[in-house]
DNA sequence: TAGATTGTTAATCGATTAACAATC
DNA sequence: TAGATTGTTAATCGATTAACAATC
């Protein structure tokens, strides 16, 4: 056991860096030099004791009377996510979807950069999305390796979702995100998101019937 | 307060209901007629105990010794969610991402239709994805109003996400989907959800970073 | 220095799990 | 009936929050 390392770190912080990063990143933008624990609580609505706790899993990195240092706080954060440096994302599924995803900022503004394209389709094969070039899905296992690639999305349809996931973790991919309603399975070694609407339309919906109700008394 | 409500519903129950749904939907389709909490629990990786648990804060539906009935299982969670009838989505952006939405086929089997479609760029209104015609903006009003639509999804450049929630939420519309990286503003009355990958990805990346440490051991 | 705000401990809260009597 | 599995209680666990001494 590594001296810094220490102890397990809750899902739940994990959760939240991410959070903390994007409104650290726009008050930056926004010429803050500082914040307080305080401030930073009402822009994510997370208690202010809750932010310090979690930040306090990392180190110490505030100055008391003070607060913290916005900057420096990025560069903590992003280091602790492993987001100091460009990703390369494997994309499977050249459609609506994929391309949505292929051109989309927000990725690259956090240094997630989709730089293979890959469809099963042939008349996919050879156009072009953003500059990248459309490849087969046979070619995955040799960009995959030659790029290093360790995250892969999947953006096909429902019926190919399994084997995109196949492919991609046979490749040696280490995250999948499925965007697919699709349960697929993956090995233990490999981190997998759903990023399935539905589920999060229905949760939702629970809230919207209660709504309703109140309404009707 | 009426009879048969009772008590709060912790979030993660309801959290967890769409994942028992679509798990039963499934198995429904694969013939099954009645489902134990433990093999319930195998296919979804949540605790037995805490499925028993979960069910039992809407009622007791299952038969000691036999296990839960797949059909009325499926029926009741419908009806606690809210799912049990068809719900109309307006849809603002009619670029890549918002086809996509349109065209998922997990939204409608859930009851999920996208029967409305807006975008602010002149050239896109007129034209048809699946068979819907896109609006322009400022029918929002009306045709929400008319449709009875209460979800709204947010599928536009991110620059424009806010000035979409503005006119969703002025429109009646209770329940936003964002798909854009921003961070937007929406009145306490209406549930706001937020669909951004790079949260997802950033927090995933934490758990990649590990396991490249202990690759290096 | 005086005021502010962190880092941290202790108290609270809620959610998860184990265990088992009830009962199909 | 005997075996299985629920519904439910009690025990555990972990996360959240309040409070405050340390200190910038």
């Amino acid at each position: 056991m590594s001296a810094a390392q220490g102890k397990r770190i809750p899902a739940g912080v994990i959760e939240r860096l991410p959070l903390y990063l994007s409104v650290l990143v726009r008050l930056r933008q926004a010429g803050q030099v500082t914040v307080s624990s305080a401030r930073l609580g009402e822009l994510t609505d997370v208690n202010p004791a809750q932010i310090r706790r979690d930040l306090t899993q990392f180190g110490s990195f505030g100055k008391r009377g003070v607060g913290y240092d916005i900057t420096t706080l990025v560069e903590r954060i992003q280091r602790i996510l492993g987001a100091d440096h460009v990703h390369r994302l494997a994309l499977v599924g050249a459609g609506n979807l994929g391309s949505a995803i292929a051109s989309y900022d927000g990725l690259r503004q956090q240094g997630f950069h989709v730089t293979a394209i890959f469809d099963a389709d042939p008349r996919k094969v050879g156009t072009r999305i953003d500059d990248i070039v459309v490849q087969h899905v046979d070619d995955i296992p040799g960009t995959v390796a030659d790029q290093g690639i360790q995250i892969g999305v999947i953006a096909v349809p429902p019926e190919a979702a399994q084997e995109a996931a196949d492919r991609l973790t046979d490749a040696g991919v280490r995250i999948l995100l499925n965007y697919t309603p699709m349960i697929v399975g993956v090995p233990a070694t490999v981190t997998l998101h759903n990023t399935d609407p539905v589920h999060e339309l229905l949760h939702t919906l629970y809230y919207l019937s209660r709504l309703n109700e109140v309404d009707k008394v």
